[in-house]
DNA sequence: AGCACGCCGACT
DNA sequence: GTCGGCGTGCTC
């Protein structure tokens, strides 16, 4: 897709490309946008840059910044515009090895190639050119009403304005013929402003020369400088250098104090590239095991085996929770930086997993950069520039971090490789396990993708020999995995006089023994986990009349009611209504609560357990960028009796102090209309019971459920991955399922309904009789969530074992496939992690 | 994405 | 005869 065939040739071999750099008068750029092809310039005075460097080309009336792809494409001698400017001049921005994997995602994924480019770079350095007006003069002739209310909106604003704002501001669509004729008039001027070349912060530093002074030359050195020696003094407990504005600030010295040090000669005043990290100020904390157990040892010794393998397998880590994988990835990774070689660590979601992220950077230091979703553009480049220096030689992040731009990889870890959110819910729509293959495989490098629950993909690779497994069986403290008990909620409780109701059951939310097993570990005091896997207060609002359900207006899912909001609430579009005191259909005022959420649960466990400190952590209690650092620190202190969440508190977390872990109700999402509810469903189980027992006081697990005999259920209660895998494995034969074979997602969406229907029909049509060969359609059919975001949604799923040819289809329905009607998109997801 | 062009119905 | 809304196709 990059620059044709000949481009992919040329950097596969490694070669130069096929036109001399000096005799190219024409170059082949990527730009980011939602399109399959590339763009051809003129060169003009400049040299053909290497692949990857950046450039800034008019575009429109636009100037943007792309990417060279290669050599000008022969053209049919149409006039091409001009190349700006060469940017990177210490090197091109995408690397050759970035490009090669970019190009493969391109085409693998159905991806426009500038988006995906962009996607493997820090902001910064993908920004476009803005554009500003300035009034200057008086209008001479009458105004149209559309100029008049641009005036306006400038004149009410005051000064310079962005001609993006002024558009939106006035709706209804472009503005620049009014522009332009405003800037003829004289009224206006028009000022473009060149995308920033993204410039390293830099700060000024104070850093001392010597180490170590003696007591006595310090006496003879400051003998008569009492405030050099206060200042000298501060640095040196700063850790020997320091911000001069800290010092001057904080430390309140003059600045003729600190020439005082420089004239004496025992510091240095220098411009220093600031690095902003905010994981800098998440305690570090010290790994539990340094010493490897025999079976850590015997893993470990394989990896680093594996270094020397000039194409070694991936190796997928199956280590049961509580196996120590960390302390694995830990020791692989210093022996990876030993050899000078460099490392990616993948986490599904950092903010989540802050005691990982502290493991490494306790052994690691400033060797390692952390990038976070919640660090700045200015923050996110600095980290980015760290690593394509080689100044830090690990990277530690989510998806995206597998594009780090290191040199000499000796490893890709991925850490909870099973994990959905690795997969990009956007184009480029890449899933960064696969990815994480596919740039090892290219690099030489080794690629280790660990799990206690590995994905069916993951595991059917190791059976077909494509991937290596390594086993971690024992936990490291030496205890056994937690027992599991299940409690079944359609059985009344034991004891109870006479049969209950299920419902009497089921709407009692905590069980008299899950009740006693917390009470006990509050005598004891001992700490809950409890999982309930959706938030709010219940699911939805029922009339108990008419059984009318409030569905919210833009999607076809159930409002969700919040108490503490006092709203109803759609947890896919955040759409917000007033909670009814009546039916809206039949005026009835007796409406239900109905279905459970966190948020009752919460209210119950602080009604029946008084005393308990209790918090609850989902997306509506960690909007805060580091409230999850928060939460989790408090339990961590043992501030916390009883943590109560969503599927958030179910990974990575690791205390030993936690003795109990309660699932409240099993069965939700289990049923949901989606392939891998059973698998989801099994390791969200498994890996919240991994969550105790984690200390010598071991730990129990306590299971709600009204399906106690579910396969998924029943073999995560008894621990058993293989066995569940194994049924799993067979149950996706018939209809067949990944990993049995590959499967492309295809959403068809409108705000109109007919049309999304008619829309996802004629797109399966063409697809089958263009690409009808050894693909087995099935749909089209309303997509499970039928409407998203005021949109109708469609879909239909293309199944097939051959790679190839998926991606001529995917290709042909991502770029070449034409709609008709009013916004009308298609959407391909190769390999979806969700069919929702 | 963002924009221009051209078609069509509605209004002067 | 003119305006504006929307579908379509191009950007080098």
């Amino acid at each position: 897709l990059i620059g044709g065939e000949t481009v992919g040739k040329a950097l596969k071999g490694g070669l130069p490309p096929p036109v001399m750099p000096s005799e190219a008068t024409t170059v082949e750029i990527a730009l980011p946008l939602p399109v399959a092809n590339t763009f051809t310039y003129a060169l003009g005075e400049f040299d053909l840059p290497a692949l990857g460097t950046r450039v800034r080309v008019p575009f429109g009336r636009k100037e943007r910044i792309g990417w060279v792809v290669g050599p000008g494409r022969p053209g049919e001698g149409r006039r091409l515009r001009k190349v700006l400017a060469v940017l990177d001049p210490q090197g091109p921005a995408v690397t050759a090895e970035i490009l090669e994997l970019c190009t493969w995602i391109a085409n693998y994924y159905a991806a426009p190639p500038g988006l995906t480019l962009r996607a493997a770079l820090p902001a910064l350095l993908t920004d476009v050119s803005t554009d500003r007006v300035r009034i200057v003069g008086r209008p001479r002739d009458e105004l149209r009403p559309r100029e008049r209310a641009l005036l306006d909106a400038i004149e009410r604003r005051g000064g310079a304005q962005r001609v993006a704002t002024l558009r939106n501001l006035l709706g209804k669509g472009s503005i620049w013929p009014e522009v332009d004729r405003l800037v003829r008039e004289g009224v206006l001027v028009l000022e473009t402003e060149v995308p920033k070349d993204a410039r390293p912060a830099t700060r000024r530093v104070v850093r001392l020369t010597v180490e170590g002074l003696p007591l006595g030359e310090r006496d003879t050195l400051f003998s008569r400088a009492p405030r050099q020696r206060d200042a000298f003094e501060w640095i040196e407990t700063a850790g020997g250098s320091a911000a001069l504005a800290d010092l001057l600030g904080e430390g309140e010295f003059s600045r003729s104090v600190v020439s005082g040090l420089e004239q004496k000669g025992v510091a240095v005043v220098a411009d220093e590239e600031q690095f902003r990290d905010p994981f800098r100020s998440i305690p570090v904390e010290a790994g539990p095991a340094l010493v490897s157990t025999p079976q850590q040892a015997e893993v470990i010794r394989r990896l680093v085996s594996a270094l020397d393998d000039p194409a070694p397998r991936p190796f997928l880590l199956h280590g049961i929770t509580g196996s120590g994988k960390t302390h694995v990835y830990v020791e692989l990774l210093a022996a990876v930086l030993e050899r000078g070689r460099t490392g990616i660590v993948l986490v599904p979601e950092i903010s989540l997993t802050p005691q990982t992220v502290g493991r490494f950077r306790a052994r690691f230091g400033d060797r390692i950069a952390v990038l976070h979703s919640g660090l700045s553009d200015g923050e996110r480049y600095d980290a980015w520039r760290s690593l394509r220096t080689g100044e830090r030689q690990v990277a530690i992040g989510a998806r995206s971090a597998v594009f780090a731009p290191l040199t000499d990889l000796g490893v890709i870890i991925v850490d909870e490789e099973h994990e959905g959110t690795y997969k990009q819910s956007e184009a480029p729509r890449y899933h960064a396990r696969d990815v994480a293959v596919v740039r090892t495989r290219a690099a030489g490098a080794i690629c280790v993708l660990g799990s206690a629950t590995p994905s069916l993909e993951s595991w059917s690779n190791v059976a077909a020999g494509k991937f290596v497994k390594l086993e971690l069986t024992d936990r490291v403290s030496g205890g056994a995995l937690p027992p599991v008990q299940v409690i079944d909620l359609r059985v009344p409780p034991p004891g109870a006089g006479r049969p209950a109701p299920p419902a009497a059951r089921s709407g009692r939310i905590l069980s008299p023994e899950l009740e006693r097993a917390i009470e006990t570990r509050l005598d004891r005091r001992e700490q809950t986990i409890l999982l309930l896997n959706r938030r709010g207060y219940s699911s939805f609002v029922q009339c108990g009349s008419c059984g009318d359900v409030a569905p919210c207006p833009h999607c076809s899912i159930s409002l969700t009611f919040h108490r503490r909001l006092k709203v109803l609430l759609c947890h896919h579009c955040r759409h917000r209504a007033p909670v009814p005191d009546r039916c809206v259909q039949c005026g009835s005022a007796e409406l239900n609560y109905r279905g459970l959420g966190t948020e009752q649960v919460e209210r119950v466990v602080v009604e029946r357990f008084t005393d308990a400190r209790v918090a609850r952590m989902d997306v509506d209690t960690t909007s805060g960028r580091w409230t999850h650092h928060e939460i989790l620190g408090r339990v961590g202190r043992g501030e916390i009796d009883i943590l109560l969440g969503t599927q958030m508190i179910a990974k990575g977390l690791d205390f030993p102090n936690v003795t109990l872990v309660g699932v409240i109700n099993a069965d939700v999402g289990l049923h949901l209309p989606d392939f891998r509810a059973s698998e989801r469903t099994f390791q969200l189980l498994a890996q919240v019971a991994g969550r105790t027992g984690r200390g010598p006081k071991g730990g129990e697990v306590i299971v709600q459920t009204a399906v106690p005999t579910h396969y998924a259920i029943e073999m995560a209660t008894r621990h058993d991955y293989p066995a569940f895998a194994a049924r799993e494995l067979a149950e996706r034969k018939e209809p067949a399922y990944p990993p049995h074979l590959r499967l492309l997602n295809v959403i068809v969406s409108s705000p109109d309904e007919e049309t999304a229907a008619r829309e996802a029909e004629s797109a399966l049509r063409s697809a089958r009789s263009l690409h009808g060969q050894g693909i087995v359609y099935l749909g089209p059919a309303p997509a499970p969530i039928e409407r998203l975001h005021g949109r109708w949604r469609w879909h239909f799923l293309a199944r097939s074992r051959s790679v190839s040819r998926l991606g001529a289809l995917a290709s042909f329905l991502a770029f070449d496939h034409r709609t008709v009607g009013s916004d009308v998109r298609v959407v391909v997801d190769r390999d979806p992690v969700a069919l929702l």
